[in-house]
DNA sequence: TGATTTTACGAAAACGATTAAGTAACTGTT
DNA sequence: AACAGTTACTTAATCGTTTTCGTAAAATCA
């Protein structure tokens, strides 16, 4: 509750001068300098946040844009671990996170941009969220600096899981272990899951790998009770796979629980190989095969980008980040012999 | 950027006016108010958070504090749904949520209580921490509205999952499945370790169940590896026990993996059952049971009492609220005959 | 020594809102 | 008609900073 009034009326100086020997400005003496920051010390002053963003227009607060849909945003594996990381890296450059309100039935709501300029946000990260609702279009076009993660927008900053590597990687570790009857169950429609899908078929290709119709299907993401499903559908066939795919990690639980109920053993059997990476993965048995996005990159170039964007917008020039996962082995894809 | 001055001019009234009319004030004529209302959204206007604060010391800003320390806060799965049914509930408040800076390397920071004051938090919420640390107990102690999760200071407002009834239920539920030789690993020593294991020897006294010191052990929460070594070290006894709790769901996959690699199956051979009810156990095989935690009411009490705690202070008197967690059978805890 | 530059500080406006207090114009009462 | 009471608005101060500009004193220079 001190101000630099308070500290001003001690120090028997101008409340200019306390303002200038705290932001250690040149134009103040040495001598008065350390008498204010000594005082201020002693009496226990913090800035006002409010006032120092009413006159600077900055607020060291960036905004987070995660829906909150049900089973979504903060507790979405994936995306929970790429705001941790977000956060940490924008945390260490001085920067506090805020979220922005994604409660849509408020009678008195704002529009996403604009409570990120009610809040004053000096940026804002977009994830997790369907691109297409026009209040994001709307956020993303605006004049805020932002940056948007695993969805790319001409003359914006991006960062973007290198979907196509990825599942080039995954399913060429696959091939590589003899597999040549490859399911894949992908998710629902979304840019993500075009890369993916349009790399799968890319690299197929190149492999010269032959995919039914059949052998591809569509699942939403982290659904269980779906990727069950369809898992029963593959194996069902006249000539099932010998290894499918799944949209995501949390979605191949489900697949694995199928193949279980029919009696096959994981990778004797038959072979999964989930997506993303999450941490449960690791540690149930057989431990999943899986692409592993890296999250820690993905939030630590976003948190960076995005701040570089705001304090040197004129150098700021690149506008997208790709990051690589990598294939983790895992237990859950075996060894085929021709 | 349209101010109240703006808004005020293109009416030809005053900014005072302005403010009124905005804020529905009875001060003021019906048409006036109208005009001014009309006006102010067709220009775009929307007010400044800074300015606002500054002026009233209310943000309508809630500080989070979870810690940051790796495998926790944002990743950790119980917590990450407490955080985030308290978001949804304080967003449907009107209130954001900002976090407080966990990064205690940063050379100029500040304390948790600093930060949040620098920020002007209405009220601040405390979760997955380490609640000796002095500055969590300088926030606790502060004039500053706080609800604590999980750990209760005398006078403060905390929600608590009620880890006693808990407990009970739990081992109750093995007793009562026919379990006589329960072990229990449990987690690190905290608040919350110490009632489950006070009310699992106080329940085990009440079914006159006898535990030998030896079932007794300590594992780190969410420690796979852990759990996997007292595993099998409860496994090596001379007389085994037909049951094990385990600190946590995730930690209870690390001793799944040990029973599975000694060549038992589980329910037949061996019971689990874990601690949270985290959404992955529900979808793997066999499905975990456990105690799941009631995150989503825990995270609304929370916000709710909270909010009710800034609001109207006089009549906030409920100082701790205990949310009661179930029994989730699964299929890890099998009937044993006598 | 006198002129000029530099240094170190202060005065005051401004950021965008809120709010107490003041006031002019009505309305109603007797 | 005179007075009080109400209504609808304005004025101006204020919140805690930052920052521009002004200026007195000290330092530098010729």
């Amino acid at each position: 509750m001190t101000s630099m009034k308070d500290i001003s009326a001690v120090c028997g100086v101008s409340v200019a001068t306390v303002s200038k020997a705290l932001s250690n400005q040149s134009d103040i003496g040495e001598e008065t300098k350390e008498y204010v920051k000594k005082t201020a010390r002693e009496m226990g002053y913090f800035p006002n946040a409010s006032a120092k963003a009413l006159k600077t227009k900055r607020t060291f607060n960036l905004g987070v844009l995660f829906v909150d849909e049900a089973e979504s945003g903060l507790t979405h594996d994936y995306f929970a671990h790429v705001l941790d990381s977000f956060k940490r890296a924008a945390e260490a450059r001085g920067y506090d996170i805020t979220f922005i309100n994604g409660c849509k039935t408020l009678e008195n709501r704002m529009s996403y941009l604009k409570h990120a300029r009610y809040r004053g946000f000096d940026g804002v990260v977009i994830a997790c969220i369907d691109f297409d609702d026009p209040e994001v279009t709307e956020l993303v076009g605006s004049r805020l600096p932002v940056v948007t993660i695993d969805r790319e927008f001409p003359g914006r900053l991006s960062v973007l899981s290198d979907n196509e590597k990825g599942m080039r990687d995954l399913l060429t570790f696959v091939w590589q272990k003899g597999h040549r009857r490859i399911a894949y169950i992908h998710g629902a429609d979304s840019a993500v899951t075009r890369k993916r899908v349009t790399s799968f078929y890319q690299t197929a290709k190149e492999l010269q790998l032959e995919i039914p119709e059949l052998y591809v299907k569509e699942a939403a993401y982290r659904d269980t009770a779906a990727a069950y499903e369809k898992t029963k559908e593959l194996l069902a066939l006249e000539n099932p796979p010998t290894c499918i795919l799944y949209p995501d990690d949390f979605a191949s639980f489900g697949g694995i629980n199928a193949i279980k109920e029919l009696g096959l053993r994981i990778p004797e059997n038959i072979s999964v190989a989930g997506y993303d990476g999450i941490r449960v993965g690791r540690h149930i048995e057989p431990q999943l095969t899986t692409l592993r996005q890296d999250t820690r990159q993905i939030g630590a170039e976003a948190a960076g980008r995005l701040i570089h964007l705001i304090e040197e917008p004129e150098h700021a020039a690149i506008w997208q980040v790709i990051v690589p996962g990598e294939v983790f082995e895992g237990k859950t894809v075996g060894r085929i012999r021709g």
